[in-house]
DNA sequence: CTGTTAGCGCGTTCAT
DNA sequence: ATGAACGCGCTAACAG
């Protein structure tokens, strides 16, 4: 509560009886500085427990050690991760990462990126809430921008996704390693990209093994509720099924409560795998889930690696793919 | 990608052929400049697509126009609706909120803060993930603290807690009122400070009306699991039980789910409720929960408020409780 | 090695 | 109504 002012340089140098400048570069770790100098300098600082303005030494230095960060997901599900990542990869002493929420709304998220902007951030991550290209925010602004999860649709941006593609293989490849041949698949909701790019390596992996997937084949949406109806559909069509590839782990919570509700078992006579490991839903369920992670603690510190890259002027843009983790667990492996 | 220098305030004056000053009151509103002189610079602004620098506006203020929010919740589940409260509260526009997570980590924590400090912010929010008073960041900080969720055992400090007491009256009365009597609570966690407060408000108001909790009263975690094998110790110890209390939302799905199980009916033969509203819990059950509301972003925007009210001045320390908000679902009232 | 001089970009006096 | 000059706190270039 004792608003006093804050203690600037010049008093530590005061205090050290020498320049600012030199207290300045003995802080600084410099090299051409007197080694009693520096120790008078650190020691004065420390006793009035000097904090450098970061905001002086910004403006001085021409950059901010701030990266923005222009998140569209209301619950934070994708951007907490994220940033965490980032912040990882930063090094949270060197950088700061300044959370903005668009909301999924145009006009403030144009809104946030001036203000952004105007605080001169060194460079940008915007982390959308699904993997569908989404509009570019500009192409050239002053500062370097990455995508993070949703693609830009200007393939000169520089883009990061997770490998749906990948993920839908690594589940198809862990079901068939378990001697699973009757597998079915539980869409998720028709408009998302991440739903047709999981199905797209599911299928070419099963048809690389001669298989195909059984029927029913239509879409729904990420709930419970569809998946307890689309697992019900299923069983009807399909009772021979040996396995279920949920396109979310809402979804395979839905067709969990329905095989149990079925009597079937699980993994026994059918497994269960879904996509996102969001682990308040799969590791509460009976069994838990396997599940394909999709990693956006990696994909936030890769973000920020590129981010770096664009401000050294080393990055190439368009979309990368990073690769998922298949986690596995009770619900396909007995036990695990 | 054309990483074209930043224009500033002096590119703006110069295409308008004025000092630096005038250009400055004429973007600023003030009305000491010429209307004709004022149209040149705002044509000249906008044409260059000046954006001020906001670090060398803070410098000279004195202000930096940020919040920090020192978090501790490591999936943002608190942190990103209060951040998005106290948005709406500062307006977005004029501030911002720099998020660090310190990931339950003291070290961390106390190197955000210093970050936190160097970089001038205005104010500060900490977030804490559970109720329990936690260590104060500090007394005489150079800025206004407010503690939102975790309280700070410094009773000098500014905390905002949600009303847990409040939340067990509310679903209690809520139970009543449906003329439920025979009412079973499956505890949470028993370190946890809310697990006391909701189970204070639940048997007060049940005492109020001369009944009282039926046994097992056993605590437990916060976990699905737990919920299960709770909810069926219940139904062996207090078979004629007519509703159940949940102490969380995971608890509660456990608990329908063993409901489900025996075949009892929700809510029917047993209404179900639980708090925390966590929609991806709460909507996906059968039926959805009936659950109370912490409301964190009325929480972040309180927070706001009593930051600002620290910069004027006047706030009075102390733990200040939030009411919550009873969310009625189909898990107690039937197709509600 | 150290101190002096110049800015960084803007707001704000004060003359004019 | 306009502009020159100064300062915010710090870093960077140059002298000494």
């Amino acid at each position: 509560m004792s608003m006093a002012r804050a203690v600037t340089l010049r008093d530590v140098a005061e205090a050290a009886g020498v320049s600012v400048a030199t207290a300045s570069k003995a802080l600084n770790g410099r090299d051409d500085v007197g080694a009693e100098t520096r120790r008078r300098v650190e020691e004065a600082a420390a006793r009035l427990s000097f904090t450098p303005n970061a905001l002086a030494r910004n403006l001085a230095s021409g950059q901010t050690g701030t990266v923005g960060l222009l998140a569209s997901d209301l619950d934070g599900r994708f951007s907490i991760p994220i940033l965490m990542g980032a912040e990882d990869a930063f090094g949270a002493e060197r950088m700061s990462v300044l959370l903005c929420d668009a909301r999924e709304d145009v006009i403030r998220e144009r809104h946030h990126l001036s203000t952004l902007l105007a605080r001169r951030v060194d460079g940008l991550i915007v982390v959308g809430s699904r993997t569908d290209p989404r509009p570019s925010i500009g192409r050239d602004l002053p500062v370097p921008v990455v995508y993070a999860y949703a693609p830009s649709a200007d393939p000169q941006d520089v883009s990061i996704v997770p490998d749906n593609v990948g993920a839908g293989i690594m589940v198809v490849e862990h079901l068939l390693s378990l001697g699973r041949r009757r597998i079915a698949h539980i869409r998720g909701d028709v408009t998302y990209a991440a739903a047709h790019d999981r199905i797209a390596g599911i299928t070419s992996t099963l048809g690389a093994a001669g298989l195909d997937l059984l029927p029913p084949h239509s879409f729904g949406s990420w709930s419970e509720a569809w998946g307890r109806a689309a697992a019900d559909a299923i069983l009807a069509e399909s009772p021979d099924v040996d396995a279920i590839i949920c396109a979310s782990d809402q979804i395979a919570r839905g067709a969990l409560d329905t095989l149990r509700d079925r009597g079937v078992g699980v993994p026994d006579q059918v497994a269960v795998v879904s996509f996102d490991n969001w682990e308040i839903l799969a590791l509460g369920s009976r069994p838990q889930l396997t599940s394909v992670d999709m990693d956006f603690e990696a994909l936030g510190r890769l973000a920020a690696q590129r981010v770096f890259e664009s401000i050294a002027g080393t990055t190439t843009p368009g979309v990368e793919s990073r690769p998922c983790r298949l986690v596995i667990r009770g619900s396909s492996v007995k036990g695990a």
